[in-house]
DNA sequence: ACCACATGAGACATCTTTGTCTCAGCACGG
DNA sequence: CCGTGCTGAGACAAAGATGTCTCATGTGGT
């Protein structure tokens, strides 16, 4: 049943492509569909045979990083303990996709009908619960609301991202700066 | 003398179009420049006639958002009194060339040899410099370096003036939310 | 009234990207 | 050994954006 083997290897490479798509347009996010094609070392027509369009690429890449982000949310068991230590699982888990989430997050400034809106949606609701979680526990303040904070924390994954991608800031201390300054801010403090 | 006159109009109708442009390109960055000519009110010839393709509009609006956050700078007074309330009159100072600067701070990420160069530097510099002046004086803390603490203030501006935009946060609170959380972290401190 | 000059409208060629198609090569299983 | 089917290379047209040009129009100064 060669239809079987054919299906995975699909799979593989589709998953393959899509990584490499993430990866480049994370850096370069007007990157061609030949561009894409070759940094996944394919053609572009085998690329079109996977994705119908850049349309569909960005569709794909938006349901790869909606389920990353999803696989992060869960992993950082975002209703365990503090939550300040939750937000800091949550920047630990959710930094390989940040990147990704970067480049969609600048380029979903334009989309109208975003067919996966269900999906960020989602993503929002459980960042935003957090820190509502956190405000109701009196660990955050409430004079910034939930929204912004989930807001913030998007601005900060994707200046990171880029900061660290052009050499600016460490790659090593991704987690560790976004994690404080969104918890803690600039200002320096005597309790620990 | 009529190219006094001429002159004259000239440079009032350039900054006219100018922020038209920007207050476009903020909400949508990849408008055309026919979108950019209809949203000045003017047809894309004269548009042609102002600035010579798009890189110059480009161009132009760099030095602009220069300019103005130059501008904005030297109202906050950086030198002045504690670093906190710097970086307070800072943001709000600053909050109007958001937008435009959101707009250029993502579409910055392709420029290779930007011919602003210069001048983005030393708006870095001198905000960093701020930076630096706090944690010399123990206000702020030293475990976050002087350039991401510059990168984030950026990334906030940015996510700030999109969540305006899109009416997920109140523009009122624009300044207190950047700044507050920039400073102070979500964490609730006891000590005022 | 005349003239200079900026403007708007539109035609036009060009360039880039995209999407589709064909064809030959090649690997893989039968 | 022989097909099946994926792949790469390339040709192709269509679409969108851009840059340039011309021409008629209107306005303002002389």
């Amino acid at each position: 049943m060669s239809h079987v083997v054919y299906g995975c290897l699909m799979a593989v490479d589709r998953d393959h492509v899509l990584r490499s798509a993430a990866a480049l347009l994370t850096r370069k996010s007007t990157a061609t569909m030949d561009e894409v094609a070759k940094a996944a070392g394919i053609s572009r027509a085998t690329l079109h045979r996977h994705f119908a369009g850049r349309d569909a690429l960005v569709l794909a890449l938006e349901a790869l990083c909606i389920a990353e982000c999803e696989t992060a949310l869960d992993a950082a068991r975002l209703d365990d303990g503090p939550a300040h230590d939750a937000v800091r699982r949550l920047v630990r888990e959710i930094e390989p996709a940040a990147g990704l989430l970067a480049f969609l997050y600048t380029e979903s400034q334009l989309f109208e009908g975003d067919a996966q809106n269900k999906g960020w949606t989602r993503i929002d609701d459980r960042v935003a619960t957090l820190f509502r979680r956190g405000q109701a526990a009196g660990e955050f303040r409430i004079d910034l609301t939930p929204a912004w904070l989930t807001e913030a924390l998007y601005g900060l994954l994707a200046s990171g991202a880029w900061a660290v991608s052009e050499g600016r800031v460490a790659g090593k201390d991704f987690t560790h700066m976004i994690a404080e300054l969104l918890l803690g801010g600039a200002v320096r403090r005597e309790e620990s």
